[in-house]
DNA sequence: TTCTCTTATGAGTATATAAGAATATGAGGA
DNA sequence: TCCTCATATTCTTATATACTCATAAGAGAA
């Protein structure tokens, strides 16, 4: 949490998870973890069409999450942190964490039901 | 990121940030990192409205973010665990790195003025 | 029960954003 | 120059969501 909580900076947070918070540019991003990609390249690895990987790539670019280099005529991405990634496992950790927790309440539900 | 790439792994991942990828849930989790509140309490610090604050509430509570307990009259909600204030460091300490090379750049450029 | 305090929900509105289709831009080759 | 490949942008439409105002619901107290 920033250490003065103003008003702006929970909105420059906020602009920043928002840029993350969607499933496309999620798989965006997790296809650049790896390397570097270009358009065409992202655009076979997720699925989507052309226009739409360009659109969420320019969200990324617009919040500095990517990067873009041109050689000849294709553009390559690459993520410039590796803050995407370490914020993806955080939070599919605290997912697993509930999944555990909802699993534990269901086998004593089961113990109760059974003893 | 998540093991396998599977879209239903994205969406969720989503889901969760995007509960909080929005200034004023910011504000409150923010008030519930040092202690479980209730709701009059978090309209109070936050300056929302007190329905605003209900319903941004339901958002985190229904994402897992928060949790809460009726104590009378009252409702204290609480976070569920350290998530969210963990994300939010990793946010910021990403913004400030951004903001380092931003200054960095800016010193070179004058340098270059000046030189 | 009736009143008050606390919290939640509903209706209406305004804004944001994601997706598809079509088109534009820009770089290099014939 | 014209053509093709790679990428970006525009327009439209559909959906989501944040806000305000008003009201409902639920727990105690009188």
């Amino acid at each position: 949490m920033p250490k003065k909580g103003g008003k702006t900076s929970f909105s420059i947070i906020a602009r920043r998870l928002k840029a993350m918070a969607e499933p496309s540019r999620l798989s965006l991003l997790h296809l650049l973890c790896d390397s570097e990609m270009n358009v065409t390249g992202l655009v076979e690895g997720t699925g989507l069409s052309q226009a739409s990987v360009s659109k969420h790539l320019r969200v990324l670019r617009e919040e500095g999450l990517v990067d873009s280099r041109r050689e000849n005529k294709m553009i390559y991405y690459r993520l410039t942190s590796l803050m995407p990634k370490e914020i993806c496992e955080r939070i599919c950790r605290s997912i697993e964490e509930d999944m555990d927790r909802e699993k534990k309440s269901v086998d004593t539900y089961r113990r109760t039901m059974n003893g």
